[in-house]
DNA sequence: GGATGTGAACGACTTCACAGCG
DNA sequence: CGCTGTGAAGTCGTTCACATCC
């Protein structure tokens, strides 16, 4: 391999290094959506205050984790009583960018994409699937949940009219690569992607892989390495 | 909160710090799973050997990574030539712990749940679904895929029956702490947990959490955060 | 007292640079 | 040469210790 030639994947690189202060780290969004999960859990229970401590407790981190974290948002705390819910809910939407509404397109209309669109956890955050797609012509046409299949040829144009932006893959690992490379072409900005491959795509697209074998394989590693310490 | 008192979640410790080697990194672990998929993605093509290169191009890795992290399992590679595929799978599965099967039960028989079971990529590793649990008595009784569902009452009994040791928790958010003491008491030892919660369990009980909402949520922040870059 | 915010120490992970082998 | 393996350096992330504020 030549040397010095970067091979490695683009990571979308995070914030501009910026003047000069707190530096949002990766590894604090990942934490982001977690935090605010649990906040939108103390709001429904009328806490109007929560201290680093009891969030932290929450979510099994340290209340110094949570502090450096929040810390990013601006001095939304106060000493001795803690962070104001509301506000803090509402700046963790503002900075993740889901203080408004994100729509979805659906590729692949199997199980998958059925729970997908029942869950309820999308619609609370703001995400609405508008769209769905499959390449099986018998599915053409139908009705899932109220939204009507299309064929991958019509993507760009329902793409468009639909003013989705975000595109979630649930076809065959196969398709995956082409259907894709369509989204992306039709204007899709972010894939969230289930198909067990690495999607090759312009820059300009994000891609969230979620493998569940993956996943699991992880997990039996944990349980293999709990036995074999016991 | 307490000086020095550790609320921090436990964290399944990684290997002893053993004797004195390569010494195997978390972080090193998450990529096994990606490493495996593409080698065998390598192995059906025919290929006999691989380069830590020609790996890491496939994955987005640099080569040097991609060596680190094989370093641990041993001296697989040749200078000069790379690394043989197969006996690199296998010693991949051998420290994931994946060289056997894995018996898996589920609970809570929705779409997830379906889409889960017709996945192909759990039998592909070995992952075998053999119990279906569900709360409601419209489906206990029922056939989904040839696996009968089952009470949450016959739970213990139908667990060490069929031998499993993974749970999958499909229920719904309300439900899944309950499902998962359930599933603890009654032998298993790892969850997939989908449900948007943060599980409560003994150290014992490993637990891997996909929670989609987030993820959902990540890729909107990279799409955020890309089009606020331009 | 009870909390936040933060430099500094520490540790984990990645990248560099290069020795060594086939 | 091409490619592996690995100390050393560098970067990123977490934890500690403590100044500070209500």
């Amino acid at each position: 391999m030549s040397r010095r030639r970067r091979n490695a994947a683009r990571e979308s690189k995070l914030p501009p290094p910026e003047d000069g202060e707190p530096r949002l780290s990766r590894a604090s969004v990942g934490r982001f959506s977690l935090y605010l999960r649990h906040l939108q859990q103390f709001a429904r229970e009328g806490l109007p205050t929560v201290s680093s401590g009891q969030l932290g407790l929450a979510l099994g981190k340290t209340d110094v984790q949570v502090r450096k974290d929040l810390a990013y948002l601006g001095h939304l705390g106060q000493a001795g009583v803690g962070y104001q819910v509301q506000p803090l809910i509402s700046a963790l939407r503002h900075t993740l960018g889901i203080d408004r509404e994100w729509k979805v397109a659906v590729a692949g209309v199997g199980n998958l994409a059925r729970a997908l669109l029942r869950y309820r956890g999308f619609g609370a955050q703001g995400f609405r699937i508008v769209a769905l797609f499959d390449a099986d012509a018998a599915k053409v046409g139908q009705s899932v949940d109220g939204l009507a299949v299309h064929a991958p040829a019509d993507m760009t144009q329902v793409i468009a009219d639909s003013g989705a932006e975000l595109g979630i893959i649930t076809v065959p690992s196969e398709a995956a690569q082409g259907v894709a490379e369509a989204l992306a072409a039709a204007g899709i900005h972010g894939l969230m992607n289930f198909a067990p491959v690495v999607l090759r795509l312009p820059a300009h697209v994000s891609v969230i892989n979620v493998d569940l074998a993956i996943q699991l394989e992880q997990l039996a590693f944990l349980v293999h390495l709990a036995a074999s310490e016991r």
